[in-house]
DNA sequence: CGCCAGGCCTGCACGC
DNA sequence: TGCGTGCAGGCCTGGC
């Protein structure tokens, strides 16, 4: 599943290719994504130019001016560069078609994503105007986790997959992160001390920092918008690694079920 | 064949 | 009454 540092991948590799760029064409192959792509999409877009790519969460805009483009993958999507040659999958939904000849196709098999189009300031819309600060800003900080756990008695790692209390924090990093800050994922939320609250912020950020610098990976066939494959999945230090030792203490990575979520942790590192 | 992961939204129940 | 919170349900398909 594509979490944040594979859409940040994504943005970074696809920019230099779209910014500036023209849209000749959109291709709808299938409006029912998790909610129903436009159908005047494709007339929307068709000549617009792309100012900017930008990201919000696990959100990708596209800034052509008169609107943008809202683009989530979900669960298995995945946006890559095609051209007119290559061959239409079966899963291949939409396509930005440039005047260049660049294709950018998303593929997405299980169609938790979104194609959408908003007029004016994306950030208005309604399903990122709530969402909470970027992990990578400054402004997502000790005091401000500190904060806003106050009221919550829920167990921490599910307050951080909260999009509302930070924005993009998925399964796999939230247990990742809440490893290297050393916290019981069963932690009452509203128990952290503040001192903790901004290990936690630090090492979400570490964490995120890292999956980036590698390429972004955590589906297990995850391809970068170049074409690479990712590798941070090989430095995982919990995730999907139940009965495997701690790369720390040597004690079995336990493995339980929060929600309807699977959390790994260390019970000797994670207190 | 049936089950289930997984992001993230919506809708509902509940308590202050 | 209203709001924040918690919880369950739903969308899908590939892989077991």
């Amino acid at each position: 599943m594509p979490e944040l540092p594979e859409v940040e991948t994504t943005r970074r590799g696809l920019a230099p290719l779209l910014v500036g760029k023209r849209i000749k064409a959109a291709v709808v192959r299938h409006h029912g994504l998790r909610q129903p792509v436009p159908r005047n999409l494709p007339k929307l877009l068709a000549g617009a130019t792309i100012h900017n790519l930008a990201r919000r969460g696990k959100y990708l805009l596209f800034d052509c001016g008169k609107g943008t483009l809202i683009l989530h993958l979900g669960m298995s999507g995945r946006l890559w560069v095609a051209n007119k040659a290559t061959p239409v999958e079966k899963h291949d939904h939409f396509d930005l078609v440039l005047e260049s000849g660049t294709v950018v196709r998303l593929r997405d098999p299980r169609r938790f994503g979104l194609v959408l189009w908003h007029k004016g300031d994306p950030l208005g819309h309604p399903l990122l105007a709530g969402i909470g600060p970027e992990p990578l800003a400054p402004e997502f900080d000790g005091a401000w986790l500190h904060r806003v756990t106050r009221s919550r008695d829920a167990a921490i790692k599910h307050v951080l997959m909260d999009g509302h209390v930070v924005a993009g924090i998925g399964n796999i990093y939230a247990n990742e992160a809440l490893y290297r800050a050393g916290i019981n994922p069963r932690t009452h939320a509203s128990r952290l001390s503040r001192n903790r609250c901004a290990v936690l912020v630090e090492k979400i950020r570490e964490t995120l920092e890292l999956a980036i610098i590698a390429g972004g990976s955590s589906l297990r066939d995850y391809v970068g918008s170049d074409g690479l494959a990712g590798n941070f999945q090989s430095q995982f230090m919990v995730y999907d690694r139940a009965g495997k030792p701690c790369q720390r203490c040597g004690t079995k990575i336990r493995e339980i079920r929060q929600g309807q979520r699977s959390t790994y942790y260390c019970p000797r590192c994670q207190k």
